[in-house]
DNA sequence: ATAACTCGATCACTTAAGTTAAGAAATGCG
DNA sequence: CGCATTTCTTAACTTAAGTGATCGAGTTAT
């Protein structure tokens, strides 16, 4: 497992054995069983997580009703908007699937980012990525009608609507689930 | 307007006297005309924009027809996506202002990075916030109708509502012209 | 084992957005 | 100034999403 996550530093920085035995003592790998909720509405909290297999879930509960706007699952990060703007959270952030996470605190990633440049050079680019992906996201999703959202999803994040409820992918795609139901119903009615 | 940069830069770290001078001899502020196009889809560019004043927008080209998915006005900055990704841009930028930009090249950016850790610092805090902003607005977007969004606007960009054409703002909403005018004018009645 | 609950599908009905077209108002340009 | 283009609004019609309610299948709990 930890393989896995410096295959994936190795990508924007190399890092010494002595450097990896450092991030190794940091003690953050956590295994999280499946309903487990991270981050609760109205909660202050400075913790990132980083998914190194399984899937949380974002969402808010808005009018009594679940609203859940983003995925993450392997080699995906989430630094909650809350911890970088020091307020409560808005959402709720929860393990769909067992998963194994990094958790890291903003205080300790203050000190990484003050000690080693290299790991801020690693934020930094990681930040820019991440901006620029959500970005294209975004812009995908205001330029197309929900059934295209829905085409593209199964198109670029097949895995997704295997693992995760349907009334969860509906809020996800921006719609409700009935109506989800109706354009998946409607797309199979199309392709006969 | 070189003020304006630095009260903005001070938000974030501290520079010298020196450090200041070596931005500004980089000579990298432009004044740029309404209607001028400064990146078009299908270019490659290193280039980042940082707004000191006036509007920029991006927008797409699909089936012939613009679809504009942001603004930056004043104090706001854009790395378009194929900046970061190296590859041909998918879409346009313009100015819909007279505009005073700051225009900085990406291999000038990896330079100051590597020299000064101060500017690299900013650029991680930099992205990190917009990130969890862009996050924001994501999700605002997801999980409201047309009409809340609009509404949304109101509230929080009512200068974007002055200064934006309304089908460049209807796209932004991501609806036609047409339903927005038809929008407003079911909430004018709504009022009275 | 059964009761309670969750989840997805379906239906009828309402509401709002997309589409097409036309025309008025504003803007730009020769 | 006046013509052309762009921008915005309006309207009629089509299509799809929201709403509320029901049903069946699968899951969980007791």
């Amino acid at each position: 497992m930890q393989d896995t996550l410096f295959d994936f530093i190795s990508k924007y920085v190399s890092l010494t054995e002595d450097e990896k035995n450092a991030i190794v003592s940091l003690d953050i790998f956590r295994s999280v069983k499946k309903g487990t909720t991270l981050l609760k509405e109205g909660q202050k909290s400075k913790e990132s997580y980083f998914v190194l297999k399984g899937c949380i879930r974002t969402y808010y509960v808005l009018d009594g009703e679940e609203k859940t706007t983003a995925f993450y699952t392997e080699m995906e990060a989430l630094t909650p908007p809350c911890v970088i703007s020091k307020t409560p959270s808005e959402y709720y952030v929860s393990c769909i699937e067992d998963c194994i996470l990094l958790i890291s605190n903003s205080d300790m990633e203050a000190e990484l980012n003050q000690k080693f440049p290299k790991f801020e050079t690693m934020c930094r680019i990681l930040s820019e990525e991440l901006l620029a992906k959500q970005r294209i996201d975004f812009d995908e999703f205001k330029t197309s009608s929900p059934e295209q959202r829905y085409l593209n999803l199964v198109e670029k994040r097949p895995d997704l609507i295997q693992r995760v409820p349907q009334h969860q992918l509906a809020s996800y795609l921006g719609i409700k689930p009935q109506s989800l139901s109706r354009l998946r119903a409607r797309i199979l009615e199309k392709k006969s």
